[in-house]
DNA sequence: TAGAAATGTGAGCAATTATTCGCATCATGA
DNA sequence: TCATGATGCGAATAATTGCTCACATTTCTA
Protein backbone atom coordinates (compact mmCIF):
# COMPACT_ATOMS: atom_id res chain seq x y z
CA UNK A 1 0.00 0.00 0.00
CA UNK A 2 2.76 2.50 1.01
CA UNK A 3 3.63 4.28 -2.62
CA UNK A 4 7.52 4.24 -1.79
CA UNK A 5 8.67 7.71 -4.02
CA UNK A 6 9.57 6.18 -7.38
CA UNK A 7 12.96 7.80 -8.31
CA UNK A 8 12.36 10.41 -11.22
CA UNK A 9 15.53 10.99 -12.55
CA UNK A 10 17.59 9.54 -15.11
CA UNK A 11 19.18 6.17 -13.85
CA UNK A 12 22.51 6.46 -16.17
CA UNK A 13 23.76 9.40 -17.86
CA UNK A 14 24.24 8.27 -22.05
CA UNK A 15 28.05 8.34 -22.70
CA UNK A 16 28.54 7.22 -26.72
CA UNK A 17 26.58 8.67 -29.17
CA UNK A 18 24.29 5.75 -30.12
CA UNK A 19 22.89 5.99 -26.06
CA UNK A 20 22.00 9.54 -26.04
CA UNK A 21 20.41 8.66 -29.85
CA UNK A 22 18.84 5.74 -28.26
CA UNK A 23 17.52 8.24 -25.23
CA UNK A 24 16.45 10.61 -27.86
CA UNK A 25 13.98 7.99 -29.53
CA UNK A 26 12.47 7.05 -26.36
CA UNK A 27 11.68 10.70 -25.32
CA UNK A 28 10.25 11.35 -28.53
CA UNK A 29 8.26 8.07 -28.96
CA UNK A 30 7.20 8.91 -25.32
CA UNK A 31 6.08 12.56 -26.92
CA UNK A 32 4.37 10.79 -29.87
CA UNK A 33 2.23 8.60 -28.38
CA UNK A 34 1.20 11.46 -25.57
CA UNK A 35 0.14 13.83 -28.22
CA UNK A 36 -1.57 11.03 -30.47
CA UNK A 37 -2.92 8.38 -28.50
CA UNK A 38 -3.17 9.25 -25.01
CA UNK A 39 -2.32 8.67 -21.90
CA UNK A 40 -4.11 5.01 -21.38
CA UNK A 41 -1.91 4.02 -24.76
CA UNK A 42 1.37 5.54 -22.85
CA UNK A 43 3.00 2.31 -21.49
CA UNK A 44 7.10 1.53 -21.09
CA UNK A 45 6.44 -1.49 -23.91
CA UNK A 46 5.10 0.70 -26.39
CA UNK A 47 7.11 3.34 -26.08
CA UNK A 48 10.52 1.16 -26.48
CA UNK A 49 8.35 -0.57 -29.47
CA UNK A 50 7.61 2.89 -30.92
CA UNK A 51 11.29 4.22 -30.16
CA UNK A 52 12.64 1.00 -32.00
CA UNK A 53 14.57 0.24 -28.85
CA UNK A 54 14.20 -2.53 -26.60
CA UNK A 55 12.44 -1.94 -23.06
CA UNK A 56 15.43 -3.11 -21.46
CA UNK A 57 17.54 -0.40 -22.59
CA UNK A 58 14.49 2.09 -22.05
CA UNK A 59 15.14 1.12 -18.02
CA UNK A 60 18.93 1.39 -18.58
CA UNK A 61 18.26 4.94 -18.61
CA UNK A 62 15.10 5.48 -17.04
CA UNK A 63 13.96 4.26 -13.69
CA UNK A 64 10.18 4.41 -15.02
CA UNK A 65 7.76 5.97 -17.04
CA UNK A 66 7.23 9.01 -14.89
CA UNK A 67 10.64 9.51 -15.26
CA UNK A 68 10.28 9.99 -18.85
CA UNK A 69 7.61 12.17 -18.49
CA UNK A 70 9.40 14.23 -16.05
CA UNK A 71 11.95 14.77 -18.78
CA UNK A 72 9.86 16.02 -21.20
CA UNK A 73 8.10 18.79 -19.06
CA UNK A 74 11.49 19.70 -17.70
CA UNK A 75 12.16 20.28 -21.29
CA UNK A 76 9.06 21.96 -22.19
CA UNK A 77 9.39 24.38 -19.10
CA UNK A 78 12.92 25.58 -20.18
CA UNK A 79 11.91 26.27 -23.41
CA UNK A 80 8.95 28.35 -22.07
CA UNK A 81 11.00 30.31 -19.78
CA UNK A 82 13.70 30.91 -22.17
CA UNK A 83 10.71 32.06 -24.82
CA UNK A 84 9.37 34.67 -21.64
CA UNK A 85 13.16 35.75 -20.71
CA UNK A 86 13.93 36.50 -24.50
CA UNK A 87 10.50 38.72 -24.39
CA UNK A 88 11.31 40.82 -21.54
CA UNK A 89 14.90 41.67 -23.35
CA UNK A 90 12.30 42.92 -25.89
CA UNK A 91 10.28 44.83 -24.42
CA UNK A 92 12.72 46.95 -22.62
CA UNK A 93 12.24 50.29 -24.48
CA UNK A 94 8.92 49.61 -25.39
CA UNK A 95 5.69 51.41 -24.15
CA UNK A 96 2.99 49.50 -22.47
CA UNK A 97 1.26 47.82 -25.81
CA UNK A 98 4.52 46.96 -27.23
CA UNK A 99 5.16 45.02 -24.09
CA UNK A 100 2.28 43.22 -24.19
CA UNK A 101 3.04 42.39 -27.66
CA UNK A 102 6.18 40.73 -26.70
CA UNK A 103 4.89 39.08 -24.20
CA UNK A 104 1.82 37.76 -25.40
CA UNK A 105 3.92 36.54 -28.56
CA UNK A 106 6.17 34.12 -26.41
CA UNK A 107 3.02 32.95 -24.60
CA UNK A 108 1.73 31.64 -27.94
CA UNK A 109 4.57 30.36 -29.72
CA UNK A 110 5.41 28.17 -26.64
CA UNK A 111 2.07 26.14 -27.63
CA UNK A 112 2.87 27.29 -31.38
CA UNK A 113 5.57 24.18 -32.08
CA UNK A 114 3.78 21.14 -31.18
CA UNK A 115 0.40 22.33 -29.33
CA UNK A 116 -1.10 18.78 -28.18
CA UNK A 117 1.94 17.89 -26.54
CA UNK A 118 1.89 21.04 -24.32
CA UNK A 119 -1.50 20.50 -23.48
CA UNK A 120 -1.12 16.91 -22.36
CA UNK A 121 2.61 17.80 -20.22
CA UNK A 122 0.68 20.57 -18.57
CA UNK A 123 -2.33 17.93 -17.41
CA UNK A 124 0.78 15.37 -16.61
CA UNK A 125 2.85 17.50 -15.01
CA UNK A 126 -0.35 18.01 -11.87
CA UNK A 127 0.04 14.31 -11.50
CA UNK A 128 3.97 14.15 -11.19
CA UNK A 129 5.71 15.33 -7.81
CA UNK A 130 7.85 17.89 -8.94
CA UNK A 131 5.53 20.35 -6.83
CA UNK A 132 8.42 22.18 -5.69
CA UNK A 133 10.35 22.63 -9.01
CA UNK A 134 6.75 23.98 -10.81
CA UNK A 135 6.20 26.04 -8.43
CA UNK A 136 10.13 27.90 -8.79
CA UNK A 137 8.60 27.95 -12.51
CA UNK A 138 5.85 29.54 -12.17
CA UNK A 139 7.70 31.66 -9.45
CA UNK A 140 10.02 32.99 -12.14
CA UNK A 141 7.60 33.28 -14.78
CA UNK A 142 5.79 35.51 -12.89
CA UNK A 143 8.52 37.61 -11.57
CA UNK A 144 9.49 38.47 -14.89
CA UNK A 145 5.67 39.22 -15.74
CA UNK A 146 5.70 41.90 -12.53
CA UNK A 147 8.94 43.81 -13.72
CA UNK A 148 7.62 44.43 -17.25
CA UNK A 149 4.01 45.80 -15.85
CA UNK A 150 5.86 47.55 -12.77
CA UNK A 151 7.78 49.15 -15.18
CA UNK A 152 5.19 50.67 -16.82
CA UNK A 153 3.70 51.96 -13.56
CA UNK A 154 0.73 49.36 -13.06
CA UNK A 155 -0.97 48.88 -9.55
CA UNK A 156 -0.58 46.17 -7.68
CA UNK A 157 2.06 44.50 -10.40
CA UNK A 158 2.34 41.38 -8.40
CA UNK A 159 -1.80 40.72 -8.65
CA UNK A 160 -2.14 41.95 -12.33
CA UNK A 161 1.38 39.62 -13.05
CA UNK A 162 -0.53 36.82 -11.98
CA UNK A 163 -3.97 37.15 -13.95
CA UNK A 164 -2.04 38.40 -16.94
CA UNK A 165 -0.35 35.08 -17.19
CA UNK A 166 -3.91 33.02 -16.13
CA UNK A 167 -6.06 35.00 -18.86
CA UNK A 168 -3.72 34.52 -21.37
CA UNK A 169 -3.00 30.90 -20.42
CA UNK A 170 -6.94 30.22 -20.62
CA UNK A 171 -7.10 31.71 -23.87
CA UNK A 172 -4.25 29.89 -25.67
CA UNK A 173 -5.18 26.59 -24.26
CA UNK A 174 -9.05 27.05 -25.60
CA UNK A 175 -7.77 28.15 -28.98
CA UNK A 176 -5.46 25.55 -29.13
CA UNK A 177 -8.12 22.80 -28.10
CA UNK A 178 -10.72 24.54 -30.62
CA UNK A 179 -8.19 23.53 -33.20
CA UNK A 180 -7.54 27.17 -34.28
CA UNK A 181 -4.71 28.17 -36.31
CA UNK A 182 -5.07 32.00 -36.90
CA UNK A 183 -2.33 32.40 -34.11
CA UNK A 184 -1.69 36.24 -35.37
CA UNK A 185 -5.09 37.25 -34.85
CA UNK A 186 -4.84 35.08 -31.43
CA UNK A 187 -2.16 37.32 -30.69
CA UNK A 188 -4.66 40.16 -31.31
CA UNK A 189 -6.94 38.93 -28.89
CA UNK A 190 -4.44 38.45 -26.07
CA UNK A 191 -3.20 41.89 -26.88
CA UNK A 192 -6.67 43.29 -26.73
CA UNK A 193 -7.39 41.57 -23.27
CA UNK A 194 -4.00 42.07 -21.72
CA UNK A 195 -4.68 45.93 -22.32
CA UNK A 196 -7.96 45.96 -21.54
CA UNK A 197 -7.40 44.19 -18.16
CA UNK A 198 -4.79 47.13 -17.25
CA UNK A 199 -6.39 50.09 -18.49
CA UNK A 200 -9.62 48.86 -16.59
CA UNK A 201 -7.21 48.78 -13.37
CA UNK A 202 -6.29 52.70 -14.28
CA UNK A 203 -9.67 53.71 -15.08
CA UNK A 204 -10.43 52.78 -11.07
CA UNK A 205 -8.00 55.09 -9.58
CA UNK B 1 -4.27 -3.88 -29.53
CA UNK B 2 -7.25 -3.12 -30.22
CA UNK B 3 -8.99 -0.89 -27.71
CA UNK B 4 -12.76 -2.18 -28.03
CA UNK B 5 -14.41 1.46 -27.09
CA UNK B 6 -15.71 0.09 -23.66
CA UNK B 7 -19.30 0.91 -22.86
CA UNK B 8 -19.25 3.93 -21.07
CA UNK B 9 -23.58 4.35 -19.88
CA UNK B 10 -24.34 2.60 -16.60
CA UNK B 11 -25.49 -0.58 -17.24
CA UNK B 12 -28.71 -1.01 -14.79
CA UNK B 13 -30.93 1.54 -13.77
CA UNK B 14 -31.23 1.08 -10.00
CA UNK B 15 -34.75 0.42 -8.87
CA UNK B 16 -35.23 0.13 -5.34
CA UNK B 17 -33.99 2.47 -2.80
CA UNK B 18 -30.85 0.89 -1.31
CA UNK B 19 -29.49 0.48 -4.78
CA UNK B 20 -30.29 4.45 -5.65
CA UNK B 21 -27.71 4.92 -2.26
CA UNK B 22 -25.61 2.10 -3.80
CA UNK B 23 -24.75 4.26 -6.41
CA UNK B 24 -24.69 7.09 -4.49
CA UNK B 25 -22.10 5.88 -2.62
CA UNK B 26 -19.73 4.88 -5.45
CA UNK B 27 -20.50 8.19 -7.03
CA UNK B 28 -19.40 10.10 -3.90
CA UNK B 29 -16.10 7.45 -3.14
CA UNK B 30 -15.17 8.27 -6.53
CA UNK B 31 -15.22 11.95 -5.90
CA UNK B 32 -13.24 11.89 -2.92
CA UNK B 33 -10.83 10.10 -4.35
CA UNK B 34 -9.96 11.78 -7.70
CA UNK B 35 -10.20 15.04 -5.59
CA UNK B 36 -8.08 13.67 -2.32
CA UNK B 37 -6.03 10.79 -3.67
CA UNK B 38 -5.19 11.75 -7.00
CA UNK B 39 -5.86 9.17 -10.47
CA UNK B 40 -3.34 6.35 -9.41
CA UNK B 41 -5.37 5.54 -6.16
CA UNK B 42 -8.66 5.25 -8.41
CA UNK B 43 -9.22 1.70 -8.97
CA UNK B 44 -12.00 -0.24 -8.76
CA UNK B 45 -11.65 -2.34 -5.96
CA UNK B 46 -10.52 1.08 -3.83
CA UNK B 47 -13.59 2.81 -4.72
CA UNK B 48 -15.97 0.32 -4.03
CA UNK B 49 -14.26 -0.43 -0.72
CA UNK B 50 -14.35 3.36 0.38
CA UNK B 51 -18.13 3.03 -1.06
CA UNK B 52 -18.49 0.13 1.53
CA UNK B 53 -19.67 -1.94 -0.67
CA UNK B 54 -18.19 -4.89 -2.86
CA UNK B 55 -16.86 -4.62 -6.10
CA UNK B 56 -19.58 -7.35 -7.60
CA UNK B 57 -22.03 -3.99 -6.89
CA UNK B 58 -19.83 -1.70 -8.58
CA UNK B 59 -19.78 -3.51 -11.32
CA UNK B 60 -23.53 -4.08 -11.44
CA UNK B 61 -23.94 -0.20 -12.51
CA UNK B 62 -21.03 0.45 -13.80
CA UNK B 63 -19.49 -1.41 -16.89
CA UNK B 64 -15.80 0.35 -15.64
CA UNK B 65 -14.50 2.97 -14.20
CA UNK B 66 -14.24 5.21 -16.89
CA UNK B 67 -18.06 5.31 -16.70
CA UNK B 68 -18.10 6.17 -13.09
CA UNK B 69 -15.84 9.34 -13.95
CA UNK B 70 -18.40 9.87 -16.82
CA UNK B 71 -21.35 10.18 -14.75
CA UNK B 72 -19.21 12.33 -12.28
CA UNK B 73 -18.64 14.65 -15.49
CA UNK B 74 -22.04 15.02 -16.45
CA UNK B 75 -23.47 16.35 -13.38
CA UNK B 76 -20.77 18.80 -13.10
CA UNK B 77 -21.73 19.32 -16.36
CA UNK B 78 -25.49 19.83 -15.49
CA UNK B 79 -24.48 22.14 -12.39
CA UNK B 80 -22.22 24.44 -14.49
CA UNK B 81 -24.93 25.19 -17.15
CA UNK B 82 -27.61 25.35 -14.94
CA UNK B 83 -25.93 28.02 -13.12
CA UNK B 84 -25.31 30.09 -16.12
CA UNK B 85 -28.54 29.67 -17.28
CA UNK B 86 -29.59 31.55 -13.93
CA UNK B 87 -26.88 33.91 -14.28
CA UNK B 88 -28.35 34.49 -17.67
CA UNK B 89 -31.91 34.99 -16.33
CA UNK B 90 -30.73 37.61 -13.11
CA UNK B 91 -28.78 39.38 -15.82
CA UNK B 92 -31.88 40.65 -18.02
CA UNK B 93 -32.64 43.82 -17.91
CA UNK B 94 -28.96 45.21 -16.08
CA UNK B 95 -26.22 46.94 -17.82
CA UNK B 96 -23.31 45.35 -18.92
CA UNK B 97 -21.21 45.70 -16.01
CA UNK B 98 -23.93 43.99 -14.28
CA UNK B 99 -24.19 41.46 -16.62
CA UNK B 100 -20.79 40.78 -16.53
CA UNK B 101 -20.94 40.49 -12.21
CA UNK B 102 -24.00 37.77 -13.17
CA UNK B 103 -22.12 35.92 -15.39
CA UNK B 104 -18.75 35.77 -13.00
CA UNK B 105 -20.22 35.16 -9.88
CA UNK B 106 -21.83 32.13 -12.09
CA UNK B 107 -18.44 31.03 -13.15
CA UNK B 108 -16.68 31.33 -9.56
CA UNK B 109 -19.77 29.24 -8.38
CA UNK B 110 -19.45 26.27 -10.31
CA UNK B 111 -15.80 25.64 -8.48
CA UNK B 112 -16.85 27.35 -5.29
CA UNK B 113 -18.84 23.91 -4.47
CA UNK B 114 -16.03 21.32 -4.60
CA UNK B 115 -12.55 23.16 -6.34
CA UNK B 116 -10.24 20.26 -6.41
CA UNK B 117 -13.09 17.98 -7.44
CA UNK B 118 -13.95 20.43 -10.55
CA UNK B 119 -10.20 20.82 -11.51
CA UNK B 120 -9.71 16.97 -11.61
CA UNK B 121 -12.77 16.20 -13.44
CA UNK B 122 -11.96 18.68 -15.99
CA UNK B 123 -8.37 17.02 -16.56
CA UNK B 124 -10.24 13.53 -16.63
CA UNK B 125 -12.61 15.13 -19.54
CA UNK B 126 -9.88 15.21 -21.87
CA UNK B 127 -9.07 11.30 -21.36
CA UNK B 128 -12.82 10.28 -21.92
CA UNK B 129 -14.38 9.98 -25.37
CA UNK B 130 -17.12 12.12 -24.66
CA UNK B 131 -16.24 14.21 -27.37
CA UNK B 132 -19.14 15.02 -28.63
CA UNK B 133 -20.68 15.70 -25.69
CA UNK B 134 -18.51 17.65 -24.19
CA UNK B 135 -18.53 20.00 -27.94
CA UNK B 136 -22.13 20.46 -27.04
CA UNK B 137 -22.08 21.72 -23.71
CA UNK B 138 -18.97 24.06 -24.63
CA UNK B 139 -21.54 25.45 -27.18
CA UNK B 140 -24.68 25.97 -25.82
CA UNK B 141 -22.51 28.07 -22.80
CA UNK B 142 -20.91 29.99 -25.81
CA UNK B 143 -24.37 30.78 -27.08
CA UNK B 144 -25.97 32.11 -23.66
CA UNK B 145 -22.86 34.17 -23.41
CA UNK B 146 -23.19 35.26 -27.04
CA UNK B 147 -26.98 36.49 -25.90
CA UNK B 148 -26.06 38.67 -23.19
CA UNK B 149 -22.84 40.19 -24.89
CA UNK B 150 -25.00 40.66 -28.43
CA UNK B 151 -27.40 42.09 -26.38
CA UNK B 152 -25.36 44.78 -24.98
CA UNK B 153 -24.27 46.33 -28.63
CA UNK B 154 -20.54 44.33 -28.12
CA UNK B 155 -18.99 43.84 -31.68
CA UNK B 156 -18.32 39.74 -32.88
CA UNK B 157 -20.33 38.87 -29.61
CA UNK B 158 -18.95 35.20 -31.31
CA UNK B 159 -15.00 35.95 -30.24
CA UNK B 160 -16.11 38.13 -27.77
CA UNK B 161 -18.07 34.82 -25.92
CA UNK B 162 -15.49 32.68 -26.35
CA UNK B 163 -12.68 34.95 -25.08
CA UNK B 164 -14.09 35.63 -22.41
CA UNK B 165 -15.34 31.79 -21.25
CA UNK B 166 -11.47 31.21 -21.82
CA UNK B 167 -9.94 34.14 -19.94
CA UNK B 168 -12.10 33.65 -17.17
CA UNK B 169 -11.75 29.93 -17.05
CA UNK B 170 -8.03 30.67 -17.00
CA UNK B 171 -8.20 32.78 -13.99
CA UNK B 172 -10.53 30.42 -11.81
CA UNK B 173 -8.55 27.57 -12.62
CA UNK B 174 -5.29 29.69 -11.18
CA UNK B 175 -6.90 31.03 -8.62
CA UNK B 176 -7.95 27.69 -7.23
CA UNK B 177 -4.92 25.86 -8.09
CA UNK B 178 -2.86 28.19 -6.14
CA UNK B 179 -5.14 27.83 -3.28
CA UNK B 180 -7.30 31.19 -3.14
CA UNK B 181 -10.05 31.25 -1.11
CA UNK B 182 -10.96 34.93 -1.47
CA UNK B 183 -13.95 34.32 -4.17
CA UNK B 184 -15.09 37.82 -3.66
CA UNK B 185 -11.65 39.52 -4.61
CA UNK B 186 -11.43 37.10 -7.31
CA UNK B 187 -15.16 37.73 -8.92
CA UNK B 188 -13.65 41.71 -8.44
CA UNK B 189 -10.95 40.91 -10.78
CA UNK B 190 -12.78 38.56 -13.55
CA UNK B 191 -15.19 41.32 -13.85
CA UNK B 192 -12.32 43.63 -14.29
CA UNK B 193 -10.81 41.36 -16.57
CA UNK B 194 -14.50 41.13 -18.65
CA UNK B 195 -15.28 45.04 -19.04
CA UNK B 196 -11.66 45.59 -19.52
CA UNK B 197 -11.89 43.31 -22.42
CA UNK B 198 -15.07 44.30 -23.61
CA UNK B 199 -14.06 48.26 -23.77
CA UNK B 200 -10.62 47.59 -25.48
CA UNK B 201 -12.64 46.11 -28.11
CA UNK B 202 -15.37 49.54 -28.66
CA UNK B 203 -12.04 51.50 -28.04
CA UNK B 204 -10.65 50.18 -31.36
CA UNK B 205 -13.94 51.45 -33.23
C1' DT C 1 43.77 -6.71 -32.01
C1' DA C 2 42.49 -8.25 -27.42
C1' DG C 3 40.27 -7.20 -23.47
C1' DA C 4 37.19 -4.13 -21.09
C1' DA C 5 33.37 -1.28 -20.79
C1' DA C 6 29.20 0.37 -22.64
C1' DT C 7 25.06 -0.56 -24.83
C1' DG C 8 21.25 -3.39 -26.65
C1' DT C 9 17.95 -7.36 -26.47
C1' DG C 10 13.38 -9.51 -25.30
C1' DA C 11 11.41 -13.55 -23.12
C1' DG C 12 9.40 -14.04 -18.93
C1' DC C 13 8.40 -13.18 -14.08
C1' DA C 14 6.16 -10.01 -10.72
C1' DA C 15 2.82 -6.90 -9.39
C1' DT C 16 -1.13 -4.57 -10.00
C1' DT C 17 -5.87 -4.08 -11.43
C1' DA C 18 -10.04 -5.28 -13.75
C1' DT C 19 -13.80 -8.25 -13.92
C1' DT C 20 -16.67 -12.35 -13.23
C1' DC C 21 -19.76 -15.67 -11.08
C1' DG C 22 -22.01 -18.63 -7.86
C1' DC C 23 -24.33 -17.93 -4.05
C1' DA C 24 -26.52 -15.22 0.14
C1' DT C 25 -29.74 -11.73 1.45
C1' DC C 26 -33.48 -8.58 0.98
C1' DA C 27 -37.81 -6.42 -0.95
C1' DT C 28 -42.25 -6.89 -3.16
C1' DG C 29 -46.72 -8.43 -4.52
C1' DA C 30 -49.97 -12.02 -4.98
C1' DT D 1 -46.45 -16.71 3.33
C1' DC D 2 -44.07 -17.89 -0.30
C1' DA D 3 -42.12 -17.04 -4.63
C1' DT D 4 -39.66 -14.22 -7.62
C1' DG D 5 -36.77 -10.82 -8.93
C1' DA D 6 -33.61 -7.30 -7.35
C1' DT D 7 -29.56 -6.41 -4.85
C1' DG D 8 -25.23 -7.51 -2.53
C1' DC D 9 -21.12 -10.12 -1.72
C1' DG D 10 -15.97 -11.12 -2.33
C1' DA D 11 -12.73 -14.88 -3.29
C1' DA D 12 -11.02 -16.39 -7.55
C1' DT D 13 -9.48 -15.50 -12.15
C1' DA D 14 -8.24 -12.90 -16.22
C1' DA D 15 -5.76 -9.27 -18.24
C1' DT D 16 -2.64 -5.77 -18.31
C1' DT D 17 1.59 -3.64 -17.49
C1' DG D 18 5.88 -2.87 -15.04
C1' DC D 19 10.29 -4.40 -14.75
C1' DT D 20 14.53 -7.64 -14.51
C1' DC D 21 18.25 -10.38 -15.92
C1' DA D 22 21.27 -13.38 -18.43
C1' DC D 23 23.23 -12.92 -22.49
C1' DA D 24 24.58 -10.74 -27.37
C1' DT D 25 26.60 -6.95 -29.78
C1' DT D 26 29.12 -2.79 -30.39
C1' DT D 27 32.56 0.64 -29.21
C1' DC D 28 36.56 2.13 -26.94
C1' DT D 29 41.39 2.00 -25.59
C1' DA D 30 45.81 0.56 -24.82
Amino acid sequence: MSVAAKPLNPRKTPLQGRSRATCDAILEAAARILESEGRQAFTTNHVAELAGVSVGSLYQYFPGKEAIVAVLVRQMRREMLDDFKEAVRQSRGEDLPGAARALVRAAVRHHLRRPALAQVLEREEADLPLDAETGQLKQRLRELVVGVVADHGVAEPDVAALDLIAMCHGMVDAAVQGGERDFAQLCARLERAVLGYLNAGDIRR
